[in-house]
DNA sequence: GTGAAAGCGCTAACAG
DNA sequence: CTGTTAGCGCTTTCAC
């Protein structure tokens, strides 16, 4: 049996509220009771038991994190162990626990979250992803919990949440690219339905626009975010009558492909094609040529995410949607004078 | 204001208590009443509250994973989502979720620990390392807490674990490299407190032994599991009279960097020298050449870990010690045949 | 400044 | 088969 509010209050000779008051920090509480019972507590070595003080006081001091599936984004593999260690420092400083949950479906997805939500065991809910129509959102909504999003709803602007500046990363890729000379300009792409492929899109549109060169249909190629895409999307690129001569890729994994694709057509980096990814997973900098790559700063999207949740479950006041800045290093991929033409 | 099981029992004109027996599939309840309140469950949309549930249950549903801090295991970046996934996947089948937890330092997070455990938050743990004289066990041991290793413990061997037979996939994989001619085999090494180094370190040599080859103390270089590990190994192990021909290399990560040192100085992969890795993460195929390497099944050990814990809690016979097969996944960096001397 | 008592939502004997 | 009752460990009025 574990040791109870009540042990300490009869060995520290006072009644449990009393106690409770101490672990609460009650201001109307003698400094030398309160030292008292902090004494007998460590005595006994007590624990409060968090269930029985989540149902009276109705907070669990847990948030929640649907782990995404595996369909919806592979580039969760190189981001969530990053993300989450920013999450939990924050969290930890907070004092806060953090709930994982999933499911196989959309269906099962939904009904954790109701479970989680009606059955009191999470204060608010982190969403890694940003599907359109969103049920969950929908959910989180009716039943005002508080929550937060990464990334940026296509459906809702008012959405709470945490990003990078999207539109503006690619934008300064691209501006890179255009000061290294560049004028053929491509654009690898990811999956279309998403938020960040269609910003990222616009911010090098935009740079391409700004800078007065031209946006060829058949320099844009849309892709997943998976092994083979950049490879495969080499081929088609490159087999036109005027290729680019330096590619805007949205993902560092993508970009692996589109190095490997580019090399086996006897393309040399950066000479003949230079290239800027996204991302800056571990392992940019390790191919050959290393990667030139916009790091979005993934552990403080974590660490900022659980800031900004906590603060709207603590009713303190946040802005609706914060920016994670983001930041180029330059790599030999995409350097001109690397090796001068 | 929720609705409580009060209010089911009210609609549904039973007592509270048939709605509790209801909810726990009680044997001894008629089949109307069953149906008629799970109709008014459904209309309402009940759930039940945890908390209360918890609290008097006295478990949680829920079992802990203490996220790993940076320093100790960088590969985990790519092995945490994956891991997760077959977490998730068997605790989502078994209706249990994951509450995770962490600590900046070794003081934090054994007190991360006992609070959830003495604060009845969690009904088991998943350790995600194996440090040497771990308080963390201890802790667990004394409480009597269901816990679950992932890897190896060298203090005790009779801690319940999951893991791969690392002995044998070094075996196998020093195997693959003696089988395609190689007679001269290296091994770059990973930090050799880690159970998963030494072991692999024994496959390794057990394969030269038995084969009659030389084992030279030269040819095996310590490393971390850091970009420049593998990178700044090549430096010294190809400085040697008599260099190896292939090697045999901790990890994927460490295999890259192994990769782009052995090329910079100009050494052809597998021709001059052939390489096998550990892990094979994603990127292991597109990398110039592809790398082989022993799969671990990631995803099969956070499944089987989560399997093994629950039947810990749930008192179910489980083996002390389960180990999850491996697979040498051949590509071109260890063929002999790919490119004939 | 501290204690007594009621109750958070649920389960589990004990009756019937 | 079902209702009544008594808590699980904690917080929180309301007294004093």
């Amino acid at each position: 049996m574990a040791i109870t509010i009540k042990d300490v209050a009869k060995k520290a000779g006072v009644s449990p509220s009393t106690v409770s008051r101490v672990i609460a920090e009650h201001p109307r509480i003698s400094a030398k009771t309160s030292r008292r019972v902090k004494e007998v507590m460590d005595e006994l070595g007590y624990h409060p038991n968090m269930m029985a003080k989540s149902l009276v006081s109705r907070t669990s001091r847990t948030i929640g994190v649907i782990l995404p599936r595996p369909a919806e984004e592979l580039l969760l593999n190189f981001f969530f162990y990053e993300f989450m260690r920013g999450v939990m420092a924050q969290l930890t400083r907070a004092g806060y626990d953090l709930l994982m949950a999933g499911g196989n479906n959309e269906r099962e997805e939904l009904e954790t979250v109701t479970r989680l939500v009606r059955g009191g065991r999470i204060d608010g809910l982190l969403l890694l992803y940003s599907r359109a129509s969103d049920p969950v959102i929908s959910l989180l909504r009716k039943e005002d919990v508080p929550f937060l999003l990464v990334g940026r709803s296509l459906d809702y602007d008012d959405v709470p949440s945490v990003d990078n500046d999207n539109v503006q990363a690619a934008y300064d890729a691209t501006k890179h690219l255009i000061s290294q000379g560049q004028r053929r300009i491509g654009f690898v792409s990811g999956p279309a339905h998403l938020a960040m492929t269609q910003d990222r899109l616009a911010g090098y549109t935009k740079a391409l626009t700004e800078a007065g060169l031209p946006f060829k249909q058949g320099w844009v190629v849309e892709g997943e975010f998976l092994l083979e895409s950049g490879y495969r999307a080499m081929a088609s690129i490159m087999n036109q009558p005027e290729p680019p001569t330096a590619l805007v890729v949205i993902d560092d994994f993508v970009a692996f492909g589109v190095l490997k694709g580019l090399t086996e057509l006897g393309y040399r980096i950066p000479e003949d094609v230079a290239i800027v990814s996204f991302n800056n997973i571990a392992l940019s900098e390790l191919t050959m040529p290393p990667i030139t790559s916009v790091d979005i700063g993934t552990y403080q999207l974590g660490y900022t995410a659980s800031q900004m949740l906590i603060s709207t479950i603590q009713q303190d006041p946040v802005q609706q949607r914060q920016l994670i800045p983001h930041r180029l290093v330059v790599r030999e991929s995409s350097l001109r004078t690397f090796s001068p033409v």
